[in-house]
DNA sequence: AAATTGGTTTCAATATTTGAAACAATGTTT
DNA sequence: AAACATTGTTTCAAATATTGAAACCAATTT
């Protein structure tokens, strides 16, 4: 949750590492406030968060002089959201998949070295699924994250991997890049990857990349469940059909990745 | 659907439009397809959308030489919807709404003079939500529209009623400034705005404003149905439901509005 | 009434953006 | 295979925008 302010990209990503300043905030939030994480100085602090503003990004409200994120973006998120053009062609698969498992479905992608939710099931409670659509998480102790890493060309896995912080959020947890690339070269060979407690006490998983005609890596679904209900010999048993479905979307978001020739 | 360029801001400014001039298609689009829609000489379109994809806004396929819009708007959208407060916050009460009427709910704010769809329910089929958040529509002929239109002080509403397009969709569709504040003063008269049939044949819906304590309109909600199933005046008895409904969200946007005090 | 805090503006120095034009790198013709 | 298009990328001096110390304003607080 540290700002990284190294990139720069000139007034552009300064005003965008602004934005994510805003964002880090739960509330609404005061111009001193920002200020504070800010590199900037106080004028260009000021101004750009202005223009912030004037441009709907962020939100400002006079009565109570507070910045917050802006409508634009929940508007330009959900263009993103088809763009990134394996959620709108996976859902119905995931529909699919909550149906005969019952258990949580998760599509991902990466996104900086970290697992980018794009899409979540539910069977049991129909729960809104924009609340989770966004969230990231780490990419080398959970199922999506390990299935996608093990799927990349060596050179690309290595620098993902050098991204990993490797904190240990339980016994299961890996902790270091050998054990991780070890994980990751069986999980290549097998086509699944298991979460057994890595991330979450008593959450489980199984997992595999989605893959394009060319074997490159668009993203990951899971099938998640808790040890109070079920263990990972059980998620086992919905491996293939969780392979025909990554296969499936898969192949269509091929289809789709291709640039747009009419109409 | 028109680009809108006379907006500047600085390179920020022209970084964002031709975000959403990505963001216009529907699919990943070639560097030439952006340039034609980009008011921008060729070297300052290619050096902004580099920008773009070094700030991870806009994805960039060196396969397809495609861009289309980037996982770091997911990301920060994700932290937008919950910033727009009002949506987190109302999720429980759309739960209940939803169930007591078995009706489509609607939560809305009002973006530059348009309704933006912050969470939908649908009691009947529990729809992935993300695919409707961050919709757009028209304010003028829809119920969540008007019932925020109808509560704004004079001046605001009068320059947001100059926003509308008055385009008519349906044969019940208000086509101009008069009929429309007619209608607005006694939505507002009344707390709670009708749509008969006015954006899409056979779809009608009540509605109320979110207002803080203050009396300012944060959002609205709806609850919509379809008269081949139901009529207006079955939907009209929720009414009370409707406007505690809003009532409470109002009450407790208001407390989350103030800025943050400590921890 | 003086002092503090939070927010906004000024203005010359500085750094960035600009865009016509040239240049590569692909594809397409003939 | 040479000539031609098309698409994408780079150059470089001129034009422009950004910068930030300092001053200023407006509320609060003391």
């Amino acid at each position: 949750m540290q700002n990284t302010y190294q990139n720069l990209d000139g007034t552009v990503g300064k005003a965008l590492s602004l934005l994510d300043t805003v964002a880090q905030f739960h509330n609404p939030v005061r111009f001193n406030e920002i200020l504070e994480l800010s590199p900037y100085p106080k004028p260009s602090t000021y101004r750009l968060l202005r223009t912030l503003v004037s441009q709907r990004m962020v939100d400002y409200d006079s009565q109570t002089s507070c910045y917050s994120l802006g409508p634009r973006l929940i508007r330009m998120a959900h263009l993103a959201w088809q763009h990134a053009s394996l959620a709108p062609i996976a859902a119905p698969y995931l529909d699919a998949l909550s149906a005969k498992t019952g258990e949580t479905i998760h599509l991902a992608k990466l996104d900086n070295g970290q697992v980018l939710y794009l899409d979540k099931r539910n069977a049991n409670r129909p729960i809104p699924m924009f609340s989770d659509t966004g969230k990231i998480g780490p990419a080398y102790c959970t199922g999506v994250g390990k299935a996608m890493l093990a799927n990349f060309d060596s050179e690309t896995r290595d620098s993902l991997i050098a991204q990993q912080s490797f904190y240990r959020y339980t016994d299961h947890t890996l902790t270091n890049v050998i054990d991780l690339k070890n994980a990751l070269d069986e999980i290549r060979q097998k086509g699944i990857a298991l979460d057994n407690e890595e991330h979450e006490e008593s959450i489980i998983c199984i997992a595999v990349p989605i893959l394009t005609d060319s074997n490159e890596v668009v993203g990951g679904i899971s099938i998640t469940g808790s040890t109070t209900r079920t263990d990972i010999n059980s998620l086992y048993k919905y491996k293939d059909d969780l392979q025909e479905t990554a296969q499936e979307i898969g192949q269509l978001a091929s289809s789709w990745m291709l640039p747009k020739t009419g109409g």
